[in-house]
DNA sequence: GATGAATGAGTGTTCATTCAT
DNA sequence: CATGAATGAACACTCATTCAT
């Protein structure tokens, strides 16, 4: 039983994210998803409230994935700049796989929905780097910062910058130097030795 | 003629996105819009090819304010830091008042509108700023970055800060904090001296 | 199920044809026929994908219903100037009921529909008075002829000249002498014998 | 003045002719007639009271015009089978041109137009006919026949044919075909010889 | 006469959601 | 648990018509 539901539950979620990938959240129907999901239109409201609740448990779903992916290459991992290459390098493969659905998490359609929803999502990430930074920190690897603010500025940044890559094809820079310089960017920061 | 079309034109633009920073794109709709306004809703297509032509005109519009406030104070200033600071202020500010609205323009709805439009609508705040780091690289306040990619990921991280500051409320850091956490961190990448 | 679902299918076709019949296409909405039939607007289109796709189906229902009152009544009648009389009275009756949609079906709203819809849908009378014609000419009642030509184009005719004597009313002439001159008419030229 | 007047009235009209032969009327828009015709869509209104008054305006052009091209080439002729068949091509090549149009002047469309102003139309072509008609009666061409009434059903059948072909493309009957046919079914039942 | 900006009523269609089976 | 027929509110957009200039 919980099986066969879990089984129900992922088929609708997957089916949900493939579809919102491919028309925007706008154009997808609830009768789209259930009919990729192979169940009827009522079984979706079985397991998702209305179709904003889809939005959370996407983000969930995918920041899930991303987090294992991040945490499975950097496991072992003691060097700082290796895993903050390895955060970079993840983040810009899950948003070119899934930027239209990632926009409408960490994206406008936050609004709308309890900041705690959120929070709790992220919440896992946020605090395994914030880990990672104050391990750089006693390592002497990066300089004195305020770990909890930084944590979620920098996702955040390594988030959007990938966003605007595969949006906009940043005509000039390829993939990999968009990479470095982001890369160096905070590195120069986080390294900072004042003249 | 050019000037009572003008009018209009400006009424229903302005009309739009007060509506819209108080209920979000989706649940304005174009009758609102047009009695905000004191128009006929036909009217309403008389200036705007449609409900989404809105979004490149509301972005057009309040990032010629953003940019005219900010060359306004930044007018006869020469330190890079002054001029810095200044783009932090009144991106914080402009977010504070449209934080709805600019969500649209800067976040997902960057979907399904040509990069071009885009581009043409940042392209003189983004030139501006290049020229502000060049002349800081010139003067020795800033180390060689390339100028053209750190434009557009400065100004987009600043943009997306702000944004999460108003969205998140930030429990614990207050609005003065954020902005010198983020303009440090911005200025230790930008004067980091190897050791 | 399905008892229920054509039901509902009878029912929508049913109030479309009587309210089109009274206002016409255009000044009949959706909503009226919804209303008319006792369902929701929505269910209209669980049954018509559009609202152009009702003249089809009416077409379809009202033939359907004229030819088998024909059938019905020539059944058993071998004498073809019998079977003749009973399709200019079997059309005359039916447009005179619903003369406003009978000129959507075989008027100009053809056009835009696929002619093998239309086919579709008259081909079993075709077929069944192409018989008829055939069977007369072997019985020697009326001349050799193109079978198929003439079927369609005395259908036509047939339909036309009702058409055209319920809107215009035709001064001076009654009903019965429209039908008697329409009958001698096709009987002359079916039975014609060169001097 | 009257010139200029006329030559406004003649461009809108001829302009929605053709707009209309291309799309419709539904699907066109006075708009649309007025870029055509390069005048402003106000100036539309000084020449037709509304955009239904078009229908009347031009049925009477394109059937003045039918019936200009045939009495043209009838004229002098007095062999009543050669004007017949001079009818029928002329029928068929204007029905060629403008069947979208025609369709709206002697097909549904009549509905909602006082049967005086049809009448007032086609009145000439009648009374024309009717003559011709009378005179092949006198001269033994033709039976004794309801002049008023052939008259009218001859000119319907005729346009109903033609109609018929053009959207139909009439499959395995070639255009010659069909008028031949045509013109002998009417030239049998016209002169009948009772065996 | 001519204009064309402004009007605002009107409507087909979509779709999230419910509920009887 | 699952279904999918039924719902009906909601909305963008069109366009014939008017009228001040």
């Amino acid at each position: 039983m919980v099986n066969s539901a879990n089984r129900k539950y992922d088929k609708i979620l997957q089916s949900a994210i493939e579809i919102i990938s491919e028309k925007g959240l706008e154009k997808t129907s609830i009768s789209d998803i259930a009919k990729k999901a192979n169940v009827a239109q009522g079984t979706f409201y079985l397991y998702f409230r209305s179709k904003h609740a889809l939005i959370p448990a996407i983000a969930e779903n995918l920041l899930q994935l991303l987090l294992k992916k991040i945490k499975n290459r950097s496991n072992g991992k003691e060097d700082f700049w290796e895993i903050l290459y390895i955060i970079i390098d993840e983040t810009f493969e899950t948003t070119k796989e899934y930027k239209e659905v990632l926009v409408l998490c960490y994206g406008g359609l936050a609004f709308g929905y309890s900041m705690e929803t959120w929070e709790a999502i992220y919440s896992p990430y946020y605090q395994w780097f914030e880990n990672v930074l104050s391990k750089a920190i006693n390592n002497n690897q990066i300089v004195q910062i305020n770990v909890e603010w930084h944590a979620k500025m920098m996702i955040n940044l390594i988030e959007n910058v990938a966003e605007r890559l595969y949006i906009a094809k940043d005509h000039g820079n390829t993939l990999e130097e968009t990479k470095q310089e982001l890369f160096h960017f905070l590195k120069r920061s986080l390294t900072h030795n004042p003249s």
